[in-house]
DNA sequence: ACAGTTTCTGACCGATCGGTCAGTTAGCGT
DNA sequence: ACGCTAACTGACCGATCGGTCAGAAACTGT
């Protein structure tokens, strides 16, 4: 593995465990067994690492709300949703976990403001399908609780096997959002 | 309002947003149009900031947990506990996202610590209940999900009554969690 | 008016932050 | 052996961090 790609998914963790603020490139620095002035030969600034840290994920996610065609409401369009979405989370828990966390208050960063435009689209068009408070909510439980419940895992839990846990996800994430109607 | 309770809440609100580490004293300081030192004055550190912030909510939360009693499989213990959770979220919504976006990476703050021993007992207790891998995760993202879709509350969101939040949520989360058997 | 207490402030402290820069070290093609 | 480039480092910068402290300001009861 390069340096470069080390010091990207050790921000990452370290991002997604004590948040951007919280994480300094001297931190980063000495878990890679580096300078400071070394990873900042790497990444010109701390907004680029994290750019590389959670961008790509970011990337996917609105390559993914981008390729819908249609209301939600339809079934096969739904299941189609919900499979993209559980393996990018299977695939970008940290990412995820990290942009959850830190998308509010941090507005400035170009790679944030991309994110959080991504999420208001999700929201405008949840919004034109959905009609009650309640399938509203069951939207948010769905989608937050998938991205949560991956986000604290590896803590004090054993590992299923990753189809197990994306069958369920998907099993669990589909029942939720079923009850949906168009508006 | 007193000022003590002022910075009290102002600090609760910036630690939501923009996490701890990320929130200075000040900037709790500038919104409450007071200067640094007085934010010390009423509050010996930013550690006790923290504490008077999320401490009560925290506490509440293991109460509830201290009163349930036997399985969680029992529908009636099931029901009387996610009616107090619900409650819980809606009147404490800044303070569980706080923590749960702060649980991990702060583990030497004292209340931080408490919190996550709660968290602990709780998936020692559900382990105790549960035997599948799905039905940990329906555990996961319903208590993930609710805890999430009101953290998120108030964005470009329009507010519903409590009462209509408070039983749909009641619903979605029964639902989620009802398939679930003894081990 | 006075004394006592609570509230508040500016100046200051050492530490750490993200970031710059000149220069050293290491690898590599020739 | 040489020169070129990529990788890396220590010293340093201004700014900000949480926190201390002596004293000013404001409020209180008498």
């Amino acid at each position: 593995m390069s340096t470069h790609d080390d010091l990207r998914l050790i921000a990452l963790n370290e991002f997604a465990v004590a948040g951007y603020a919280g994480t300094s490139l001297q931190r980063i620095a000495e878990i890679a067994g580096l300078s400071k002035s070394s990873v900042l030969y790497h990444y010109a600034s701390k907004e680029a690492l994290l750019e590389a840290a959670i961008g790509p994920a970011i990337d996917r996610m609105i390559a993914i709300l981008g390729a819908i065609s249609g209301p939600i409401t339809v079934p096969e369009t739904r299941q189609t949703f919900i499979e993209q979405f559980v393996d990018l989370l299977l695939e970008h828990r940290l990412e995820v976990h990290t942009f959850i966390n830190q998308g509010p208050g941090l507005e400035d960063v170009p790679v944030i403001d991309r994110a959080n435009d991504m999420v208001q689209n999700l929201s405008v068009y949840f919004s034109n399908s959905i009609g009650s408070v309640e399938d509203h909510l069951r939207f948010g439980i769905a989608l937050g609780g998938a991205a949560y419940v991956l986000s604290v895992k590896d803590d004090s839990l054993d590992l299923p096997s990753t189809d197990e846990v994306r069958a369920a996800l998907i099993t669990i994430v589909s029942e939720l959002l079923a009850p949906i109607t168009s508006n």
